[in-house]
DNA sequence: CAAGATATGTCAACATGACTGACATAAATT
DNA sequence: AATTTATGTCAGTCATGTTGACATATCTTG
């Protein structure tokens, strides 16, 4: 039952499209962009199932990541590098709080901040899930030589956007290129 | 303004965690979990952009890339691999059909079967969005050189789920193990 | 052939996580 | 004192996912 019976028409080694478009010839990386796409899928469903037991989604643990990894996160900051609205932050946020996953600190200097930390309870959170995407990572490297896990970094960075960096991508790429576009 | 002002407590380099839970003594690939979620949301992001001239979402966008790709497949096939129900892909499918850019054929072996084809119309689309995702991955490989590329392709390839692949999974990974899960 | 299984489509209700717009408060800046 | 900034919140909407129930056509099987 359910034979492979699908065509293959355009897959990988086939002649050329007959479409109007045509825009380059033909030469995508359908390779890159289908794995990309199955390891992000594989990769974020091992959270998902965990995130389950607790009630959470994905967006729960995007905020958690993010604040246990740089404590004292600003709310300002964290909509930046989320990139939504301060509505749609709201609402989670305020369920990581009432469920005593994370803490504000009203800001030393500025008064008006709110400085975000992770509680114990959220840092085992926070780790459980770490760990499980560790693992398949660990996996996936696992015969991988030094270069080749140096071009995978590279490649990964390379393939984000540096115009406009929030402060966690700073923090990542070590605040080089400071680039304001006018 | 926005200075660079959270702490870093448990940034890479830093020390120890004085948490609780502790799972395996704190070596998790915090980078490649960071540049993952970076590059992903990049990635796609180049589509949503241009997906809102069309009034489409990702999800048709994901529907639209599998119909292309892979002419001929089955709605039970684009199931599996988008991993969604078929209430959720009816809408989605009803409109890509509806605008003329997918169209259906009754299988010839199995006449309840609707095989799924992209028009040029839909052709035209797929092509516009690969042609962004392949100009960053292009961008991205520029300096890395065949051994590294390798690498990450074989790095993306593992981190896959590999028990009960889809028939596009099948068709990627070369119909490897067929492990039928009883 | 009749019965059952399969492939697909559809209706209805609901959940999550995005969005916009408007407005409120407290604290910093000018 | 007036304005700007950082944050919070109310209200409504949209996209995309979910369950459950049921309909129809077609294939498979006893």
């Amino acid at each position: 039952m359910t034979d492979i019976n699908f065509s293959k028409g355009h897959v990988a080694s086939d002649s050329q499209e007959a479409a109007s478009p045509a825009p380059r010839a033909g030469e995508f990386r359908w390779d890159i962009i289908e794995l990309l796409f199955f390891a992000y899928r594989d990769f974020v469903g091992d959270a998902d199932h965990e995130l389950e037991a607790f009630g959470f989604g994905r967006a729960h643990h995007r905020v958690m990541h993010f604040v246990y990894r740089y404590p004292g996160l600003k709310v300002a900051d964290l909509l930046d590098v989320l990139r939504i609205t301060k509505q749609s932050l709201g609402r989670v946020l305020k369920q990581l709080l009432d469920e005593g996953y994370i803490v504000q600190k009203t800001g030393n200097n500025d008064r008006r901040q709110r400085l975000l930390y992770a509680t114990p309870k959220g840092e085992a959170l926070v780790a459980k899930l770490a760990g499980l995407q560790t693992d398949r990572i660990t996996r996936a490297l696992r015969d991988i030589n030094p270069e080749g896990a140096a071009a995978i970094s590279e490649f990964l960075r390379a393939m984000i956007d540096r115009d406009d960096p929030d402060k966690v991508l700073e923090a990542i790429f070590g605040i080089g290129s400071k680039k304001p576009r006018e």
